[in-house]
DNA sequence: GCAGAATCCGAGCAAAGGCTCAGGTTTCAT
DNA sequence: ATGAAACCTGAGCCTTTGCTCGGATTCTGC
């Protein structure tokens, strides 16, 4: 059994040139991940890469996992901030306005780099959350299911999991099938949310 | 860079106790990949687990990814098998009815064991897939095509393309999030198909 | 029974990867 | 200018993992 190390930054950068390092070697180990899976991610790589030495790396990040955490909590955090912003924007509206702003917001975090997108996620199946991530997620499928609820839709926790597991799924496809347009994506996922909700 | 390995047999056992540790790394790679995941499936690991030596996994797998497509070969081939019994009986069948059978039998390989359907599909992203299950793949997806050009879906390549990642991906979250009822699935999903092509 | 083929075994090699540590360099505050 | 703190470096240790090889064991046909 091997003894598991935190996940959290072990000492956080003060100067400058520290923070830069912490950037490249997230940015490094993003594209590490995109290239060949979690499986290619290694310290070594990573440090390689983002061109700093492997010590540097361990002097802030304890492991490869905590590398990968940050990552996805990062993402994650980003994509609360978007359905936030959906969520208020709800307020009041019929439900196909709801939904569809709601799949909107999902897809944003894949706007800028749907390839990223599709690696991050992946790479959130084969880590232990820690706390913060999990508590980031649990507040996302929260917003999601307060508007359904808000709307009448019935077994609301079911429905989220399951329109959050298409959206994501479809776009992932999408962008490994060659797609490059986010928003041809938006209403072929509307069609089946409005199917699956019955509206 | 590493040379890769074939992924076919490296010879075919003949004897009744070679079938039978040829089964047993299966078994035991597909308990692993159900446990851990793709990076704890190591082949010492499974050949410990298998109750058979090293030496004798080596003599008919060249290597572990031989043994993880060989899954994925088996689990395609199983699916393909249903979906052409589906496709046959949707000849003639008005669209409702046809998605019905299509996305029955998409569910019918997570109907014994979910969780070991889920982590065989998730091992499928991380392999450089053999031509005979590109060629399986293929057909598979050509089924669709079929059924939904008979019945005129607009793009049905696209069409077939997000059909399967939603099944996919709702079965995998729904096995994931502790639902056992393979059964209480198909609904939700027909809604969301229904929808999604606008039937 | 016997020869040869098929099968099995597991110690151990080589490569890869996670990670440490002792020591050098840069930055900052005074 | 100077001492301390922050930061960087990379050789190298240790563990894990993929895989080979020589030899032991079992089966099959005659």
């Amino acid at each position: 059994m091997t003894r598991e190390p935190p996940v959290t930054l072990r000492k956080s950068p003060r100067q400058a040139r520290a923070r830069a390092t912490c950037e490249a070697v997230l940015e490094a180990a993003a594209r590490i991940l995109q290239r060949g899976g979690v499986a290619a991610v290694s310290t070594n790589a990573v440090a390689e890469l983002a061109g700093v030495s492997i010590g540097s790396l361990y002097q802030y990040y304890p492991g490869k996992e905590a590398i990968l955490a940050e990552l996805v909590r990062a993402m994650r955090a980003e994509m609360l901030e978007d359905l936030r912003r959906a969520a208020r924007a709800c307020e009041g509206q019929e439900i196909t306005r709801a939904v569809h702003l709601l799949l909107a917001a999902s897809l944003e975090h894949h706007r800028a780099d749907p390839a990223r997108a599709a690696a991050i996620e992946e790479a959130e199946r084969h880590l232990p959350l820690d706390a913060e991530t999990l508590a980031l997620k649990a507040e996302i499928t929260a917003l999601v299911i307060a508007v359904l609820r808000a709307h009448d839709v019935p077994e609301p926790e079911r429905a989220a999991r399951d329109l959050a597991a298409m959206t994501n799924a479809m776009a992932d496809a999408a962008c490994l099938a060659g797609e490059r347009d986010v928003d041809a994506i938006l209403p072929r996922l509307e069609r089946a949310a409005r199917g699956y909700l019955g509206v």
